[in-house]
DNA sequence: AATGAATGAGGATTCATTCAT
DNA sequence: TATGAATGAATCCTCATTCAT
């Protein structure tokens, strides 16, 4: 308990630790089970605690869903949200380096798994699904939304609605997610190039949404 | 429950229609709860009849799913194979009208729920994945790759890679099915609209599979 | 199934045999699988009825039970008591014939099945088990312990004690049809060889007996 | 539950006695009720545990009965076995021995029924009569068959077949297993009395054995 | 803070028995 | 008589959650 500079004795850097890498072993085994079917113990046991550790972090499982997505999703929304705003260039660089961020950061790497789950079973689940509503996805629609009203209101855009915009933009890169963490990779149909796909994809809208 | 001119007594007109009765109803639950999270009881109820009596026609929850999958898609999908041998005018309208079929018949019913479930929880089930693969993903993917080669090979499309092509053709439309199954619709997000969706897909795709 | 020259309508004379078949059924399915887990539905398919048939001629299924020791062993014990009754010659020669009968007609036969299973199961189901000890065990081992009195008091046999020795006689016969028809004749041991053991027995036994 | 001196908290004393408990609560219930017609829930019942505690020690209910027979049966065959691998003294001796101990710790004791259990049920759980063919059956005739090569080899025994005799010593054992849990004991015939049978037994069958 | 034993509600499946036809 | 569809109680097993230590 007692704080120290550094000093401290290994079971307390650990205790420290714990939060992470609990949340660390619930990220894992969401993606790879869905919500429904991880199991506690699992995600205990993979961060080499018991299973009655988990809950002196968190109340229960639901709990633990939102811990997970708070600590990686909203925390990466909410650092986008501040490099966007103090950003000051071109609004077309700016939607591009926001995509590409939520390409690098969520996209590429096993928090797709996240949404994936939240289409998936986001029905079973309707509280989790409101929360995941208030803190990602209106939160993330939005930030596009506003970069998009930037973009026409310094003449950088064409003029168009910025809120069916913000979906174009928002469903097939979210489509992406869900796909490459279907089971369908799996199967005999040759799979998508998420890269390319995304590539293309800032490409061609960037090119789509200037003025003139 | 309906009375009827039919001659039969009551009792067996029952018997013929719970087949079908309780497909409606597993069809139904599977795609409100998922797979894992359907209960047996809950379609038993649904159709009218006791948790056992679902037993009398399918050996188990596997089972039925596949009945609902065999009933339901794989029947159509066998329908469109003999309309597309049968066929004997451009390979375009052919293309067109399997895919306003798939569109029609599945897509924009319940039994896109279907799609999404496979997409969101064949992870899990793998036996049921390999199922719908060969049942459904292949041969509905051979089908579209069949009518591209039929169309390179009468000169109607451009030579292209007819596999790659099929992916193309049929990742939007699986991940409409799944956008419209999931929670998403009931968000903030205003709405896509998959009959506009659709069409525009139909028309573009043509349009650049054209020869010359 | 067969046509034959009965006058009667074959569905009639069906009528009459249906009992025997179902009985025949039963004794099967109870010697091959035990009373607990013989289930009714496939004594009736292998009787070729319906389920609802059995129960148009038997109560449920123990009354179905009593019924087949009663067409098969309670029969032939009658008819053991009839004959002995009617002997006129040596005890030893009637006592011979009684257990030759009862190797023939019921420890050589699929009946010393039931003798298993009512030592494996009797505890479970105590009306069963009483049933059998006052319709099968006490009628048959009272048969020996006449037969035995009988031999003493006309000086054919030892005095002995009649009740002891008819346990004597008896508890090796059963142990035998015990064996024949559990597991272990499957395992490695080599088999007992029944007919040779029990014609060692009755040969000893007799010799045993005799007076002087 | 009873007060101990034991240092160790309550708590860790009763996790530590648990599987015996269980163990022994199992063994009581199989042998009271049969392997199919146990129910885990008396079985926790009786140890005064919930059903779920039951697995937190054993898979399922298999796994559970092979946990009683290596406990129990098993493991004494497995101090037999050493014991007569380090006896050193006469092979008629050993085998007394031998005999005498599987009666005390198995025969004379609830054990027996699960010797009952396999006779009556082997057949309707093949897996579980692998086992114990494997487990115990295999290896107690061995060890028997062993003793009599043994004593042949040392000219104490006449020479005869040691698998034969090892079946004719070890049937009439296992009959009397049978037997004494069976529901015949309750019933009208007055009971064997199996220490005389066991004594007589071992004594009759050594003077066979005998060389000259 | 950490443990892990214990709980018990919940869901899939089986089968003796009933009953409308 | 015969049918066989329907029932529902019974049982195995899972897992989120609690709590004594």
């Amino acid at each position: 308990m007692q704080a120290s500079q550094d000093t401290k004795p290994r079971w307390e850097r650990r205790k420290d630790a714990r939060p992470q890498e609990l949340l660390a072993a619930a990220l894992h085994q969401f993606v790879e089970r869905g919500y429904a079917a991880t199991r506690l113990e699992d995600v205990a046991r993979q961060a080499g605690v018991s299973k009655g550790t988990l809950y002196l972090y968190f109340t229960n499982k639901e709990e633990l869903f939102k811990a997970v997505v708070r600590a990686n999703i909203v925390a990466t929304i909410g650092a986008a949200e501040q490099a966007a705003a103090a950003f000051d260039g071109a609004s077309a660089e700016l939607l591009a380096t926001v995509l590409m961020t939520w390409w690098t950061e969520i996209c590429a790497t096993p928090l797709a798994g996240i949404t994936k789950l939240m289409l998936a079973e986001g029905n079973n689940f309707p509280e989790l699904a409101q929360f995941y509503n208030e803190e990602v996805v209106a939160r993330g629609s939005s930030l596009i939304t506003r970069i998009l009203a930037r973009g026409i209101e310094r003449g950088e855009f064409r003029p168009l609605d910025t809120v069916v915009m913000t979906q174009v933009l928002v469903a097939p890169v979210m489509m992406l997610m869900m796909w490459t963490h279907s089971y369908m990779p799996t199967c005999d149909m040759p799979a998508i190039a998420p890269q390319a796909f995304m590539e293309t994809f800032i490409a061609t809208t960037l090119r789509g949404l200037k003025a003139d």
